[in-house]
DNA sequence: CATAAGGCTTAACGTAACGTGAAGGTCAAC
DNA sequence: GTTGACCTTCACGTTACGTTAAGCCTTATG
């Protein structure tokens, strides 16, 4: 049987744009041409454009096949074993991908389905986590399992009235605190306002208040890419400044 | 904090080029321009490159994530969706390409380490769970499961003397279908006595035969891409013929 | 026999996301 | 003042083809 391009991609499903590409790069050649200069291809042809087939579904590149195809001796198997192995850490790879979009997805439609007091039961919860997970163990190396685990009993535990109150007491802090860092002078009455009422808003949630722990805070707030990032976030630089005005207030 | 492209880049883990390419298509601009036409980055630009490259984790297109940033009533949820959508394709079909690979090495290994026994044995055991995977479903519908079992168990039970008649006589028979198919009649004597052989070759695994079940089988082949793949790369339009011839003998 | 439809050819530009020089200006340090 | 490390803008290379464009060949039909 002898085939033109078309008829050849027609029997394989590939493109016949694929076809003379192949030849072009010398990995396919069709058998002869024809008098007027069409591409002829044989039985040997399509047997080996099987093949070639075969290794692109391995997600070979063309130039490793055409080496496969055009040497013997090519050492087929450790090739296709490192394929393989290749192949496993991408599929893991994978999962792991799709596992994060998806959490992605069902957080934003958290954000857009859920009901307010869904939202904020969530918003808790992830808030606590993930305070437990970046800070939980400075904070209970430093001042006790107490005092972290009493910290998120209060959280949790906090009405959602309280917890808009706090959100209030927060943006006002943020509002005073840029005054303050407008002025330049950590113990500027704006800045030591803004700490005060950092203070204020510590206290719906920290069991007790000391200026000691307060100003470790400030410290951790700094050393802290986090924090320094939501906190510069709206006034930059304001991570440092925070703390030196902490500092002055607990006169440290 | 400003930076300069390297140290950007440094921080980011990014090339100097890559970012000068997110520039170029809009994608991330810098905060400004020094007076000598140094590009310079701000705190907002570092956080926006981390959503950026926190996307492109996702395998998202730099033309879709330039919509997502740029467009805040973008529809995530739903492009993140089909985006899921398509990675899990991926995933699936990378599933499929690695238990191809590895069926490869198991034959290329079986082709130079495995013994002639054990050979044999390899391939009997893989015929099967192979038409059991594609077919017994079909098979079993059809002709219930003890015709599917039976079957089973004598290819399972066949001495591997029996086997290799079986298989000459496959060879006698596809070269006989041939000589049919050259006549182009499916009534001819050669037709008829391909078809025979075919008969014969089926009882080495066929419980009982029945000419219905023959004719059955003859539809199958047709409409079955696998069995017609199989019979035309002997004899381009072999399978439709073999069953036109089928279907003469068993007086259909 | 002319013409139209469809298949064939080569040539050459387009794609995605950068890598890799080349040619030349800038900056801090010695 | 001169290295050396940075910065800039071109601009071409990469992979495996897709997509016109211009023009020749073959076959069917009026």
């Amino acid at each position: 049987m002898e085939y033109t391009v078309q008829q050849l991609a027609k029997l394989s499903g590939v493109s016949g744009r694929t076809l003379r590409y192949y030849d072009e790069i010398g990995l396919l050649k069709p058998a002869r041409l024809s008098s007027s200069g069409y591409r002829i291809y044989g039985q040997k042809e399509v047997d080996l454009l099987q093949q070639i087939l075969f290794y692109r579904e391995l997600e070979v590149s063309l130039e490793e096949i055409t080496s496969i195809i055009h040497h013997p001796d090519f050492d087929l198997i450790s090739a296709l074993q490192q394929h393989v192995q290749k192949l496993q850490e991408k599929h893991a790879r994978l999962e792991q991908i799709i596992s994060t979009v998806q959490k992605t997805i069902e957080n934003k439609e958290g954000g857009t389905l859920m009901t307010d007091e869904e939202k904020f039961e969530g918003f808790k919860k992830k808030l606590i986590n993930e305070n437990e997970k970046k800070y939980g163990k400075e904070v209970r190396e430093q001042y006790g399992d107490e005092v972290v685990d009493d910290s998120n009993a209060k959280m949790m535990g906090l009405s959602e009235d309280d917890f808009k109150k706090m959100q209030e007491v927060e943006k006002e802090f943020l509002e005073e605190l840029k005054k303050g860092y407008e002025t330049g002078d950590p113990a500027s009455p704006e800045a030591q306002k803004a700490v005060e009422l950092h203070k204020k808003w510590l206290s719906f949630t920290w069991p007790q208040y000391s200026k000691e722990a307060h100003a470790g805070l400030g410290d951790m707030y700094v050393s802290d890419e986090r924090f320094t990032a939501y906190y510069d976030q709206h006034i930059e630089g304001g991570t440092r400044f925070l703390r030196d005005a902490i500092y002055v207030y607990a006169g440290k």
